[in-house]
DNA sequence: CCGATGACCACCT
DNA sequence: CAGGTGGCCATCG
């Protein structure tokens, strides 16, 4: 088809260019890897952005994205549609999940911060 | 353009 | 350690 009617189809809007920037960080991450909504902003490049990218992932449907490696600041767990799967998925990856939290946090921080 | 919204974040009580 | 506060950001009406 014509590159109007491409256009017209469906326009790339600026905000699914930025849902798609962070649902690709998103699944970028291994399992048994966790990554903060702060630290997806960053690699989403929208610094500062880890509210909007809350948003994302509040929305987001789309299967085949890990949303459950996502949590919040300090290992704390932050937002799921439903909490205690949250919790399930990550301690079924190997996490040591507490009641609102992962333990060892910083050593299963993805990327890789230096450990030791 | 402005105001409201939210799976956040750091900081202070 | 439980709450409250102000700030940040992209989106949406």
């Amino acid at each position: 088809m014509t590159r109007a009617a491409k256009r017209a189809a469906h326009a790339p809007s600026a905000a699914d260019k930025f849902a798609r920037r962070v649902l690709a960080v998103v699944t970028r991450i291994p399992p048994g890897r966790v990554c903060t909504y702060g630290d997806v902003a960053a690699m989403a490049g929208a610094p500062g952005a880890a509210r909007a990218v809350g948003n994302v992932l509040a929305q987001a449907r789309l299967a085949g994205v890990p949303y459950h490696r996502v949590i919040a600041a300090a290992g704390r767990l932050g937002g799921y549609s439903d909490l205690s799967t949250k919790r399930a998925l990550l301690a079924a990856e190997g996490l040591d999940v507490t009641r609102a939290a992962v333990r060892r946090f910083e050593q299963v921080r993805w990327p890789g911060r230096r450990p030791r």
